[in-house]
RNA sequence: GGCCCUAUCGUCUAACGGUUAGGACAUCGGCUUUUCAAGCCGGUAAUUCGGGUUCGAUUCCCGGUAGGGUCACCA
């Protein structure tokens, strides 16, 4: 389906995964899209009807739905060979006369239980009951996945097959046809799946799970979702945890990846993304973090207060809601009594104010820095009987909140004039 | 139900048959100039159960249990 190509070369894009050929860039062994590979498919299913390896389904699908319930009912796997025709009819790719396209299906040639190794689970096998007569030309005429991916193995020369857990019980299938085919099937790889967080199904969109895209919208990095991604299964054999594609790509072995499903985890997602974000340069950061600032607070000087804080940049859209940023452009409101620190009382809290606001006064303009604030605030604090009750409701003067930055750094942003003028407006 | 896969802290995982069973996330506690965040230090926390094999099993074998996958004209 046209839309799932452009989601799918999208994500991969995104996060920072290239292919040497395929639908979007051409290559070797172009056609890539199913659709424009059909006549190679009959090709490949000429060769199985004269071999008598192939049949077309004589029942209708309410027919075939008829044996697989009695089957269920029966506590029996459903298996269509044990319906098989004795004679085949002629499968005609082309109905002519108007009939409809009778599904081609697969005439299993032996029986028979298989072994095989997998890169990942080391020898795997398989009884006969996994072997059956599916279908490889639907009537729409198009292949099934099961058909069509080994005839592309054959034809694009495919040496390595990895894919999830779930194709485990259709490799007899698969390992049948490539020998009714005389290939030498390519080597397979089996990966874990990924399961849904808190619960122990397989991650899916159906059980809640998000698509890639929702994760570069919310402001993750590729680097830390492929990193995220990879430890889900692998590990390195060391206590690394924190990749950059060329070091996954380096590090990476197949002997390491684990054989169990491995839940999704956000919390360790938001860790390792902030991880990467800590290898950013403050340039990055800026650009970033003030895409999601309105205008009166893109300020220099607001980057690592708000860096310290987020571990994606869409958690700056939670703090601007929460209004835990208001204070840096709009005078805060706030009930007198919050000012009080602990059991002090409100005439001592005015006069550490007092002193706070004379001593700032004697700061220069342009000496109204972070670290010069904080050494003559200091002093007064250390003088105090406790620092909190100086610190605290200057704190809370200027930010009017429970929890904020510290005084210092919110003054050097507000500069002189106005911090003193909260200052003043809480005495 | 048949076939198949899997089993170590809550989660992701490490440990050529011999380790005080290690690390990370989360959690809890402390420190770091008031709160928050960040940072630092520390704590709690695991070998699914039962049998073997072995001087010795997390590790090898068998069985139970639990979880997962699959049994489509989807991939």
């Amino acid at each position: 389906m046209a839309g799932s190509i452009d989601h799918i070369i999208e994500s991969l894009k995104w996060l920072g995964i290239n292919w040497d050929e395929g639908p979007n860039i051409g290559g070797l062994h172009a056609p890539y899209l199913q659709s424009e590979r059909l006549d190679l498919y009959k090709k490949y299913a000429q060769i199985l009807i004269d071999k008598g390896l192939a049949y077309p389904d004589p029942y209708t699908e309410e027919e075939v739905d008829e044996f697989r319930e009695k089957a269920e009912l029966e506590k029996k796997p459903f298996l269509f060979r044990e319906h098989r025709p004795e004679k085949f009819d002629i499968w005609d790719a082309c109905p002519s006369s108007g009939g409809v396209l009778k599904p081609l299906r697969f005439k299993v040639p032996e029986i028979k239980s298989f072994k095989w190794n997998d890169l990942v689970y080391g020898d795997l096998s398989a009884g006969p009951e996994a072997l059956d007569d599916f279908i490889l030309i639907k009537s729409d005429s198009y292949p099934t996945y099961n058909f069509a991916h080994i005839v592309d193995d054959i034809e694009m020369g495919v040496t390595h097959v990895m894919r999830g857990q779930e194709f485990i019980s259709s490799v007899p299938k698969f390992l049948s046809l490539y020998e009714a085919l005389d290939f030498k099937p390519p080597l397979f790889a089996t990966l874990p799946p990924i399961m849904g967080e808190g619960g122990n199904k397989k991650l899916s969109k159906r059980d809640g799970a998000k698509d890639i895209l929702e994760y570069k919208n919310e402001g993750y990095l590729p680097e830390a979702m492929i990193n995220f991604l990879a430890l889900l299964g692998w590990n390195p054999g060391d206590d690394r945890e924190i990749f950059t594609m060329d070091e996954l790509i380096k590090a990476f072995d197949i002997s390491r990846v684990g054989h169990s499903g491995a839940q999704w985890n956000d919390d360790k997602l938001d860790w390792i993304n902030k991880e990467h974000m800590k290898k950013l340069s403050i340039e990055e950061l800026r650009k970033n973090i003030f895409e999601y600032l309105p205008e009166e607070l893109k300020i220099e000087k607001i980057v690592p207060i708000i860096f310290e804080r987020i571990s994606k940049w869409s958690d700056i859209k939670g703090m601007l809601e929460r209004g835990e940023l208001d204070f840096f452009y709009k005078e805060p409101k706030y009930a007198k009594e919050k000012l009080v620190f602990k059991n002090s009382s409100i005439e001592k809290i005015t006069e550490n104010l007092k002193l706070a606001i004379n001593a700032l006064q004697e700061i220069k303009e342009k000496d109204f820095t972070n670290e010069n604030i904080k050494n003559i605030l200091m002093q007064i604090a250390n003088k105090s009987e406790s620092r909190g009750e100086v610190l605290h409701p200057i704190r809370y003067a200027l930010s009017g909140l429970d929890k904020s930055p510290d005084p210092f750094i919110i003054a050097e942003i507000l500069g002189k004039n106005e911090t003193l003028l909260r200052l003043q407006k809480a005495i």
